[in-house]
This record gives structure tokens, C-alpha cells and sequence, in this order.
DNA sequence: CTGAAAGCGCTTACAG
DNA sequence: CTGAAAGCGCTTACAG
């Protein structure tokens, strides 16, 4: 394999010259570029990574701190898409990505790669209450991160927080149950995430109370189940919910897999949606298409969320001014047909 | 950062010492290996992974050939477990892993990392006749690679191959088939995977076609359709099939997806699983248990598959002696709820 | 069993 | 606009 010494010797110039064109440094002459490209090509020449790593103090890869297990993460149709989403722009950008899961064996080991600046540029934290720990000790020691979620760390004295990509919660749960409220339902069971899990949950509470409140309700503990954001928890929640009485006429949940879940609790009583039962999702996840009937639910962006979070970081690493700390993506109400007029 | 000289200083040792005891090269004394570690948990010191690679010749990274879009990829709960068995064991050598996804902006381009011995250790390429020409690259370049799936390059002189990990497809489909067999089915409609595009799907048509043979049946034309492993196209498929008369009794499908995409079409139609008509998939992938009912399906363990890549691949770069070629994983048959006896 | 020294392939001040 | 030279943090013969 070519190296720069052979590059350098074939165009007849410096090392440090073939550095500078390969660089995009101004200051080189189209006729030095040109030779110097000429000869690249000609030796099929691309440089090794390693050794611009140790020199140029750039690794070229961004961590990903996931605090799910690998059984879990693999298996979950939103993190799925958000990764997708940072795995695009970290290939435009020539980035590899490491990924850097919880597991059971060894919590916090998994992390300390994250915390080394010999290993990675960036690092990319899905936000989680365990991810606190981690983000704290990324900002003591200054490496560039950021949040796919809430602001992990709330700073007092500049007021600066965990740069962080979300979308925004409130008011997708907001609209979600006015869409139930406004179809006359007034009995609506939630199936919520994990209590004390991610901080889009209280958001979502919120929305959801305030909605109500704005028709002169309140919320009731007995409509309110913690899934975990799988099929089966939904199936289960959906169960305990419709063998409430009065049993609800509708039902929000927090994502559409527990949604799904729910569903399928529904026809095994024998009730019709969205005749008998409204069923109202979270995220737009190919699944809510999928499903019959198809999942009406509120959309949140996962792909563009993962996005958004990569070019974020990217522009951290590169200390672009203006950065936004905070990016808050619109959500939207998706009607399919799950949802429809309460029965009299 | 601490880096080797301060723990060399601080060990008072010299730096070479040090790296034979973090390499655990053998004839250094217990004494002097205490006093290294000692330094090196006091500095919280952990090597450069930059200067290792530019050393020691070894970048401690696998590159993952897939040559599907990302936004298949993603979705595709098979892939996905093959993707998390490789994570494990790569993690379990502390190597990260490179993610080169077929993009239809720069098909060849992003495979070029994968030849480079500057970017990785060796490659995992998932079978797929697309991955041929990269497999035979590699082959020429000496890099260390293991295919999931089917050899992509047979070698006539020596009879070597592509050192290769896959399930046993023809057993399965041979199972699969003789089981719909033993419930009294005779026609028996087939989804298929994309037409050429695997060496496992010939396998499968092989396996069908002898049990068939067995019991005296030939192959209908008119009972095989292919899909492209998603829902949508076995539901496609299910149509055409469930559309045919007579009708077929039962189905066999290549993959789970597309089985429950056939379930649906069923639905559509009115038909019960498995009283009017019996699906079994292939597979084993979480949405077989989730189904209604659940799928009776041939399960091929694709965690197991990413495990024995990622071991082999291991072995091959470290030289190992007596590593075994082709790794064919036993296929086993899971009856659930989805199949039974032919209606009369 | 231990160490001095060269070298891996780049980039970055610095000088010109 | 171009180049000589030091240095990044390790590992590997080689010598002792």
C-alpha cells in the first residue's frame, strides 16, 4: 500500500505539501494540487487512518452511548431509526461509529472507551436517566456531545445545558388527546413508558393533562399503566385497562408497539376498533402502517432526530459558532384508522 | 491524558516494558508486572488506540459489508439479529465495528474501506450475490473474511472457499415442507425471497422440491411467488396465492415477515389460521411468537450465525490453526399455533 | 528478564 | 506558495 513518502515522491513535492492538498489547506498552487492529485490517483493512494489519528489528534469516529441492552435496542423500531439517521450523516461526514451498549456484565465499563479522548471524537448519548452519570463526566472532561432526548445536565450559572434533539413531546401528547377528546371520548386510558425513565415521558403526562383540563378533566390513577415499550407490556396494559368499569372508550399510548400491543388485547375481547375502542399511538413507526387497522399516532421524527443530533455534534467538534443548544422538532398528528367517534 | 511514558516514569521501567506487560508477552517478572499495573490503574492510563494501530499493525476494527440499504437494513428483524450476535463477540474482543452499507449514491465507493488494510482487521460480508466481486477482491488482498451465508468464492485447485457461517437452509425447507406434508396439505403455496439473490433461497427451493418428490408431488409453477422479505410483498404474495384455484391449503413462506404479510391477506379474505389454511414461516424472528396466531416457523438462530462469523473471523485474524471453512448451524422446527391439519 | 532506539505514516508549526 | 524536521504514542527487533 502507498503512502505519503510515495505520493510525495511521485509528484515530485514535500510530504508536507501532499498533506496540505489532501487537507483542502489554501494556499497551494493548482499546479502543485494537480500533481499531487494526479499522483494520489495514480497510486490508488488514500491515507492511513491511524496514523492521522495520532498526529492530527482526530479519531474519525463518534460514540454512541446507549444505555439498552443489545437485546433490547435491536429489537426496537425507534432506536432503530434514530441510529439510522446517525449512521447516514456520520458516513457523509467519513465517521465510523462505535457503539457502545449497557450490558448487565459490565454497566459502566462499556462507557469508559467514551470518556478516553484516544478513542472517539464525539459522543452521542440516547437520554435516559442512567445516562446522567456519563453526561456529567463528558462535560468535566469537555468532549463534544450531545442528547438524543432532554438536556441530560442543567447547568445554573451560564444556564447551559446538554446540547440535545427532541422532539416535542408536550405537544404531541397535547394533540393526541384532544384528537380522542374531540371524538367525544371522555374516558381514556393511558399506557405510559417506564416511570422515572426518560424525561419525554413527563412531557407527555403533561400534554396529556393539560388537554384535559381544558375540557374540565382530570386525570384518574386507575387509567394509567407503565408499559416498557414492548408489544407485550402494551398487551398487557391493554388487557388491565378494558377490564376497568366502566371500561375506557379510548386509549393513548406512549409508542406504537405497546399501542399494537393494546390492540391486540382489544380483539381478544372481542371489541371492534375503532368501533368499540379508539387506539391512539407515539412515533410513526413503520409498524403503526403496518398494523390492522392502520395505527392512527403522532409522529416524531426518529430518523431526522438522529440526524439532527450527528450534525449537531458534528458542528461541536468543529466549533462552529452559533450552535443551538436545543433543537425541537415539530411532531404531527397522523390520522389512520384507529381512531374514531365514541359509541353511544 | 496519561500515555506511556508517565507510566513508564512512574513504574520506573522503561516504555517497552510496559507495553510487553499490557500485551502480556511472556518472561517479564511478576515483580515488574505488578509495579506497571500498579502505574497504570494510579494514571488510569489506557493505550492509544491511534498508535497501537500505526504500530503494531492492527487497527482493531471488522468492517461489515452489507449490501443492503440502511433503510432495509434497519427494519429487517433477521439482519438486525445477525448485526447484534457480531456486536457481542466484537465487543467481547474489544473491537469496534465499521458499518459499510450498499448506497445507491456509491455503490463500490464505500466498500473501498473494506479492502483498505488501514481501515480494518478483516470484513464480514452478509451473503448476497452482490457481495461477489468485493468477496473475490478480498480474497486477492489476503484480508481476512467470513461470509454469513454461502461461500461467494469457490476456488477449483485447492477447494478452497469462502470461509463461510449459514444455517442448514436445505434441511430446513425440507422439514417445513414434509411437516405441511404430514398434515394431509397437497398444494402448497411457496413465497420465495428475490429471485437470485441468495445461494440459501436455492437451498430452501431444493428442500421443498424433495419432500415434495418424496411423497410424489412436482413443483407447481403457478404455487411459487417471490417477495423481497418484507411484510408488504407477502401480503402481495398471500393475495396472488390465496387468489389461485383451487386454492392452496397451506403456505410456506421464506421468511416470517412475509409470512405474516400472507397471515393478513388471509384475514382480508376471510380464512382462518390455521382451519382453512396453514402458514409456516422461516426464521424464528420475534414477530413469530408475536403473531395471531403465532407462526409455526424453522427457526435458524441468526444470533448464533453473527456469533460463529464473528469468532471465526477472529480466528482467521489471529491466525488460528484449524479453522473450519464452512460452519452449517442445525435448523430446528417450531410448531406454534399457525399450522394444522388440512380442512376437508 | 529488561531497555535503547528506530520506525509506523501522518500533520504542524516554522522558516523561507 | 513550498519544504525540512520534529513529534504524535506506541511496538518491535536487537542487544545485553
Amino acid at each position: 500500500m502507498a503512502n505519503i513518502y510515495d505520493v510525495a515522491r511521485l509528484a515530485k513535492v514535500s510530504t508536507a505539501t501532499v498533506s496540505k492538498v489532501l487537507s483542502n489547506t489554501p494556499y497551494v498552487s493548482d499546479k502543485t494540487k494537480q500533481k499531487v492529485m494526479d499522483a494520489v490517483t495514480d497510486l490508488g493512494y488514500s491515507p492511513s487512518i491511524a496514523a492521522r489519528s495520532l498526529t492530527g489528534n482526530r479519531r474519525f469516529v463518534i460514540g454512541l452511548a446507549i444505555p439498552y441492552e443489545p437485546n433490547y435496542l435491536f429489537r426496537d423500531p425507534f432506536l432503530l431509526e434514530v441510529l439510522q439517521g446517525i449512521e447516514e450523516v456520520a458516513n457523509e461526514f467519513d465517521f465510523n461509529l462505535l457503539f457502545s451498549t449497557a450490558r448487565k456484565t459490565n454497566p459502566q465499563g462499556a462507557y469508559n472507551r467514551l470518556l478516553n479522548k484516544g478513542y472517539v471524537d464525539g459522543v452521542i448519548i440516547l437520554e435516559t436517566v442512567m445516562g446522567a452519570e456519563l453526561d456529567e463526566k463528558l462535560e468535566e472532561s469537555g468532549m463534544p456531545r450531545v442528547s438524543v432526548g432532554y438536556a441530560l445536565t442543567k447547568k445554573d450559572s451560564q444556564g447551559k445545558i446538554t446540547p440535545a434533539v427532541h422532539a416535542n413531546d408536550y405537544d404531541g401528547a397535547l394533540q393526541a388527546t384532544r384528537h380522542l377528546l374531540e371524538l367525544g371520548h371522555r374516558r381514556i386510558g393511558v399506557i405510559g413508558g417506564p416511570a422515572n425513565f426518560m424525561i419525554a415521558m413527563e412531557e407527555r403526562y403533561q400534554g396529556y393533562r393539560t388537554a384535559l383540563a381544558k375540557v374540565g378533566l382530570k386525570p384518574e390513577n386507575e387509567l394509567l399503566f407503565h408499559g416498557d415499550f414492548t408489544l407485550e407490556s402494551g398487551i398487557l396494559a391493554g388487557r388491565k385497562l378494558l377490564q376497568l368499569s366502566p371500561r375506557p372508550t379510548a386509549i393513548f399510548s406512549f409508542n406504537d408497539r405497546m399501542a399494537v400491543g393494546a390492540m391486540r388485547s382489544a380483539r381478544e375481547m372481542g371489541l371492534k376498533i375503532p368501533q368499540d375502542l379508539s387506539i391512539i399511538g407515539f412515533d410513526d413507526v413503520e409498524v403503526a402502517q403496518a398494523s390492522d387497522p392502520p395505527l392512527t399516532t403522532i409522529r416524531q421524527g426518529a430518523m431526522e432526530m438522529g440526524q439532527a443530533a450527528a450534525r449537531k455534534l458534528f458542528s461541536l467538534i468543529n466549533n462552529d459558532k452559533d450552535v443551538l443548544t436545543e433543537t425541537i422538532l415539530p411532531i404531527e398528528l397522523i390520522l389512520r384508522g384507529s381512531t374514531g367517534p365514541v359509541p353511544n
